[in-house]
DNA sequence: TTAGGGTTAG
């Protein structure tokens, strides 16, 4: 009955796509091969595995990895549905998978917390003798890392010759980058300490570390390391300086940064466009606008041509400190003097126009985007989204929702989480039942909502009359492990 | 996938 409700009220909240929806028309990725999008929209709608086997099996599709791969990164958000077809693939007569799609498969696996499954895809690409690589290892560690288990990261890299695939320095470089960038600069510090002398750490492996410390504000533990690092007869080079450049900027160390940047330039250091960018972003991002455009036309001057990069460096503080039409001048500037914005000039700008307001010049913009064949991603539909449920139009928001629900852009955790937020500021009974089918399609597309969002959703419902829906979530917490520790069923 | 420059909001 709960169901039946839901569809009555919600129906415009689809869980699929509809069999013959205007895909071709809303993907913005045009420079995929349309076969690409046509059979995730197959392997989306299909309930029935037999039938999908079938069509995926059938003659008329000519499979290379490369298409393979293509299917994988539409369906990144939607993992169970990725890793169905890629099982169901693995059965093609004729057919067989490449190292890459098997990596693929892996990160796919490890992003939903599958590690039977991931594991389970190493040995199958091992008996194959189609891996796995230094990359796939790269890809566990990381995963890992990512899920708070950098010890799990740390004893793959370990064990890595157990598998055929033997340590040396790019992989010892690999991991402790995997950890410096999950922000475990201790671990990995004590990792390079330990192990520098066998696989003579070089002059990337310090540019690692310093930009790990970095990365966590630590600006002397870096300098440390940068000392260290001559002590040891390593050369610095561009790209460690630029390295502690950002990490004095981002450490909110303006003047320490200008110094060094004057340093570098007396210094007759070979300054190039990441030195100019970082420049830019940091004097702009401490509210000093006049001096980031005084280097903008300064490097310009130097002969050192400004990069997509240095223009959405410039775009994003322009928004941010100054303003939106400014930044928009900059933007058709850009466009005049050659350039091609790339998605996140775009997302830049949309959402500098969202936030002054601007909802309806933003939309112009993602049409534009279009029409450049500029690829939407789904950071585009979030800043709209969430901008459209803060400003209380919450319609349009679950309309852009639908929208990439037929698209070929999969909403992720981001969107549900923003979603579902939305649904609570109306105090609405129905928004609420909206909410619970969002958590319930997050679940089943292999997100894990955190603890919060399950208590919220199912405090709204009790307070609602919704029990039995109540029940049903509470069920689906308790699957996800999330059940609060009070609670027992 | 061996290192550095744009995506995040209040």
């Amino acid at each position: 009955m709960l169901t039946g409700l839901l569809r009555r009220n919600y129906s415009h909240l689809r869980l699929h796509p509809p069999k013959h929806s205007n895909f071709t028309t809303t993907t913005a990725t045009a420079t995929q091969p349309l076969e690409a999008t046509t059979i995730v929209t197959l392997v989306l709608n299909s309930s029935n595995p037999q039938t999908l086997a079938q069509s995926l099996h059938s003659s008329t599709i000519q499979w290379t990895p490369q298409l393979v791969n293509a299917v994988l990164k539409h369906l990144w958000n939607h993992g169970p549905k990725a890793l169905h077809f890629f099982n169901l693939l693995s059965h093609h007569p004729s057919y067989t998978h490449h190292a890459s799609s098997f990596d693929h498969a892996i990160d796919i696996s490890a992003r939903l917390r599958d590690y039977r499954t991931l594991w389970a895809l190493v040995s199958r690409m091992r008996s194959r003798r189609l891996g796995p690589s230094p990359k796939t290892f790269a890809i566990i560690a990381e995963r890992y890392a990512a899920a708070g288990k950098a010890h799990r990261a740390v004893k793959v890299f370990m064990s890595m010759h157990e598998y055929g695939c033997f340590q040396d320095l790019s992989s010892f470089n690999t991991i402790l980058d995997v950890l410096c960038k999950s922000k475990r600069v201790e671990m990995a510090y004590n990792l390079f300490k330990a192990l520098r002398g066998r696989f003579k750490a070089d002059c990337v492996s310090y540019n690692i570390i310093v930009n790990g410390w970095c990365l966590i504000k630590r600006t002397p533990k870096a300098l440390e390391v940068l000392k260290e690092m001559v002590e040891r007869g390593l050369t610095p080079n561009l790209t460690t300086y630029n390295i502690m450049l950002k990490g004095y900027f981002r450490a909110g160390q303006i003047n320490e940064a200008w110094d060094f940047f004057l340093e570098m330039k007396k210094r007759n250091c070979e300054i190039d466009v990441v030195t100019y960018t970082s420049v830019i972003h940091g004097l702009g991002v401490a509210g000093e606008i006049k001096r980031a455009r005084k280097v903008f036309d300064q490097m310009v001057k130097q002969g050192v041509l400004p990069s997509v990069p240095t223009y959405n460096a410039l775009i994003q503080v322009l928004c941010k400190k100054d303003s939106v039409d400014n930044a928009l001048l900059v933007f058709e500037e850009m466009v005049k003097m050659g350039y091609v914005p790339n998605s996140t000039t775009y997302n830049l700008v949309i959402r500098g126009l969202c936030h002054a307001g601007e909802m309806q010049r933003a939309l112009a913009f993602m049409g534009r985007m279009k029409d450049d064949e500029c690829e939407i991603n789904v950071q585009t539909y979030n800043i709209l989204i969430r901008y459209f449920c803060d400003s209380g139009e919450i319609e349009k928001g679950l309309d852009l929702f639908q929208e990439m629900g037929t698209g070929g852009c999969l909403p992720n955790l981001d969107t549900y989480n923003i979603l579902i937020g939305a649904m609570f500021v109306r105090k609405k009974s129905d928004d609420l039942l909206v909410a619970g089918k969002l958590l319930v399609e997050m679940v089943d597309r292999g997100f894990l909502p955190r603890k919060i969002t399950f208590n919220r959703v199912l405090d709204g419902l009790l307070l609602t009359g919704n029990q039995g829906f109540a029940k049903e979530i509470l069920r689906l917490q308790s699957r996800c492990g999330r059940l609060p520790s009070k609670i027992k069923l």
